[in-house]
DNA sequence: CGCGTCTTTGAGATCCGTCAAGGCCGGTGG
DNA sequence: CCACCGGCCTTGACGGATCTCAAAGACGCG
């Protein structure tokens, strides 16, 4: 087996990990852990990098360490639609499908956590564990893309952008879950350009920059001058934009 | 426990059933059928019928044994998206939230195998091979749910219309894999009324009905006097609209 | 400073939604 | 049997939202 040197350097790395706290490595015993962390091996990708690509034969199954990940479905033409937006400690790469439906593409510099797919495949048959913690992570993601299928087919674009923005602010809420409504936490940074949000919200570009000024005509947001830093003026107002009562 | 002779009656409405060859039942041991249909019990639903509502608290866990059900989520104005629409085999109901995300609607007439949700969570922990199956199938939902995603965001309207269309061929020729092309293969009963057919594209009403006709008036399909029944003339133009040659 | 990339803004075209009217069908009741 | 009604689908006219094409502005980088 793995030197005890090398196994602690192992789980030590997996003692930082997102995916530890948060994703498909929480609550796994320690035994599960060094056999994870025993397959495991950490990538190193920059912006734009493309992952895996639509309709080659899937391969890969990784952990977000770090970083933004898009996932687009693309059609003959080039029109293109991201499907999911990945972040720190979700799931990359389908282990049930033969091929990838879907191109991931890097948004930001990334660190993935990688498995060879046909390892962590035959790890699941003995971890039940693991197996329904994929379970439960695919369901949240069945259920956010519903969501998105919600907004994109009934919402203005208005709406949309809005939309896009509360979302962000929530999950980097949830992420550093301090006290709300701080200055500081009506911070956005946006990770996509007017085009790949276009593509998230099923609008081009031009459409989401004017609808972006006219948030801040209305007082809603702030844009710094690069236009990737959003300051939400009015919370109440973006939230009724945004119909996300629920 | 149950007596050999009610044991027997539920194990052959099993052996019947969809789900046994292709859904959630598929691939099941005699044991684990015979604690399945235990707590299993069928009910008869109406075309029109609200089975679930979303925000409801989660109770059921069923499959669908016949007819067609629509998954939908609203926004506090009332309009509407379909996200999902499920047929025989199909399951309903989310194990793990507290609360419906989404509402439930028969199309059709409806027979439904119900499950109580926590029975059946319960036995889940015992039987890693029925959680193995419900995972791929919500790998298979996603998959759909995300191929949607790109359908409404970035075709038009002539292209969803034809995308629905195809849709429905694929899924009626899966279901009676018998050879294709012939004149009958190419008969599509449509489930869904326009209002329906537009909640599903992100659409409206008349927008479908203006493209179904121009569907027809290009000679792509032929439609019967209630607009109910489609009869693909063309299916190669119909297939290059819907783009998808995957 | 010049270049390329991204964003913003404008003008015009197009697609789709809205509102409204009319047609077709099945069901109901006189 | 026929007239009436209601639901659904179709069709038309119009307006508005979004897309397309184009140009100009802002910023980072060499």
């Amino acid at each position: 087996m793995t030197s005890p040197s090398v196994a602690s350097r192992l789980t030590s790395q997996c003692g930082s990990c997102p995916s530890r706290a948060d994703g498909i490595c929480c609550g796994l015993t320690s035994d599960e852990l060094r056999l994870v962390s025993g397959m495991m091996r950490h990538r190193h990708f920059v912006a734009g990098d493309q992952i895996i690509h639509q309709d080659d034969v899937s391969e890969l199954f990784a952990v977000v360490v770090s970083g933004t990940i898009k996932l687009t479905r693309t059609l003959s033409d080039g029109r293109e639609q991201i499907v999911a937006l990945l972040a720190e400690a979700d799931c990359l790469g389908d282990l049930f499908a033969r091929e990838n439906h879907e191109t991931a593409q890097c948004v930001t510099d990334v660190v993935l956590c990688c498995f060879p797919r046909d390892r962590f495949k035959a790890l699941l048959a003995d971890h039940p564990d693991l197996e329904r913690r994929l379970l439960t992570l695919a369901t949240q993601d069945l259920d956010d893309a519903r969501d998105w299928l919600l907004t994109i087919g009934r919402k203005n674009a208005t709406e949309k952008v809005a939309t896009f923005l509360v979302w962000l602010l929530t999950k980097q809420h949830r992420a550093q879950p301090q006290c709300m409504q701080t200055p500081s936490d009506l911070v956005i940074e946006l990770p996509l350009s007017r085009q790949e949000m276009g593509d998230l919200l099923g609008l081009t570009m031009e459409t989401v920059s004017r609808h972006m000024t006219k948030l801040r005509q209305a007082d809603v947001i702030k844009l710094d001058a690069q236009g990737h830093r959003v300051f939400v003026e009015d919370l109440d107002m973006l939230e009724r934009l945004a119909h996300l009562k629920r």
